[in-house]
DNA sequence: TACTAATGTAAGTAGTTACTTACATTAGTA
DNA sequence: TACTAATGTAAGTAACTACTTACATTAGTA
């Protein structure tokens, strides 16, 4: 049959594919060259555009292999303790830690999102979305389960969340010294933060000042 | 004398600038040509190379530009109420209403971050710190006044706040109806959220449960 | 062995880019 | 009037860009 060569094609199509992650990450779009990607992935620049049509079709397939690669991750995810604290606490590194591993194609589709709308509306559906109606879900949980409060929009407050751990990956390029604490403060300040905004209010005076020792004036 | 036309170099010189911003700020850096710089501004492409020997030197004339216009901005700054809720939530207006005039901007300095480190730098040091040391210096001002908890890191706290301010202005390029709220609406919970999770939890109860009727479970 | 799918080589096209050189024009100035 | 600073015009350079055409090579397949 024709399935070897099929898959040396698919092979190559593949090392395309990674070496133009790469390159429109670290180039960004319009800095990235066919040239430079082809030379990256060792084939000829001509076996880039028979395997895509043209830049912007290849753009089109990175946008789909990186993201296929994140609802993969995805999926392996993990089982909630239930107790508030130590799940958004694994949530907020589980989440770090994939924006740190992508930073380069985060700031890059920040800084042409609305140079490419497709691809940014792209982005938005196949990875935003998705992984926040996990999150907003545990909390809708929460709120059956009393842990959390009834009174507030379970979407804004996910973003809210999620908009500090953006924030605070985009200022890792300024030092720690500049900035005045670490990326693991700045996490966990951030959990209590919303920890303490989220709770009711009663329960939120037993856990936290037994817990944490807040000082209640 | 020569001041007329020193007058009118000034002039050309301050277009070029006004355009380059706007080129710069659409295109991206490596987007923006210097041949619709000029033409922007209505001035010869070599006038442009007259006044700025390269791209490169357009580009930090630019920062320095835009963030002088950003420190004058700031020197007409606010009185507080020392009412915490309002004096954030004007606060989060102030912040949101600037980084969406200049979202363009925001989203090229996110985007080219890694690309352009001293113009980052740049950015950092004269307009993000300087407008964050206000902020750390009106809580540090609540904390003695007993308004704000005193186990906490002002720094990181108000780049929590300001981190949520910018990160639902970069959401905003998704439409309302997916997000599921309006602008409005996540500047107030925000503002909300920030407030519950700083202030002394005695104060909490009292401010928010009178003042918002917040259910206690 | 004859065929074929995938890749490579080489050369080139047409457009764009940052930046330059040589010379002309305009409008204030001494 | 003679001078000068700022700008303009025109033409061009050298490098780079996305993308193409025509032909050759390799390696599995029937």
């Amino acid at each position: 049959m024709k399935d070897v060569k099929r898959n040396s094609s698919a092979q190559t199509r593949d090392r395309l594919l990674k070496a133009a992650v790469e390159v429109f990450a670290t180039a960004g779009i319009s800095g990235a060259t066919t040239r430079e990607i082809a030379r990256l992935a060792e084939v000829n620049e001509l076996t880039l555009f028979r395997h895509f049509q043209s830049k912007e079709q290849l753009l089109k397939a990175v946008v789909r292999h990186i993201m296929a690669l994140q609802i993969e991750a995805l999926n392996n995810q993990n089982e909630w303790t239930q107790d508030l604290r130590i799940d958004l606490l694994y949530y907020a590194h589980l989440y770090s830690n994939n924006l740190e591993q992508h930073e380069a194609l985060v700031r890059m589709f920040i800084g042409e999102a609305k140079r490419h709308p497709e691809s940014a509306l792209q982005v938005t559906q196949e990875a935003v979305l998705p992984l926040r109606e996990k999150l907003i879900e545990y909390l809708r949980n929460g709120v059956n389960r009393g842990t959390v409060r009834s009174d507030v929009d379970l979407a804004i407050l996910t973003d809210l969340f999620t908009g500090m751990l953006l924030s605070g990956m985009l200022r890792q390029h300024i030092s720690p010294i500049l900035l005045g604490y670490s990326r693991e403060q700045y996490i966990e300040r951030c959990v209590d933060l919303f920890v303490g905004g989220i709770s009711p209010l009663v329960a939120n005076i037993e856990a936290s000042s037994s817990a944490k020792g807040y000082a209640v004036k």
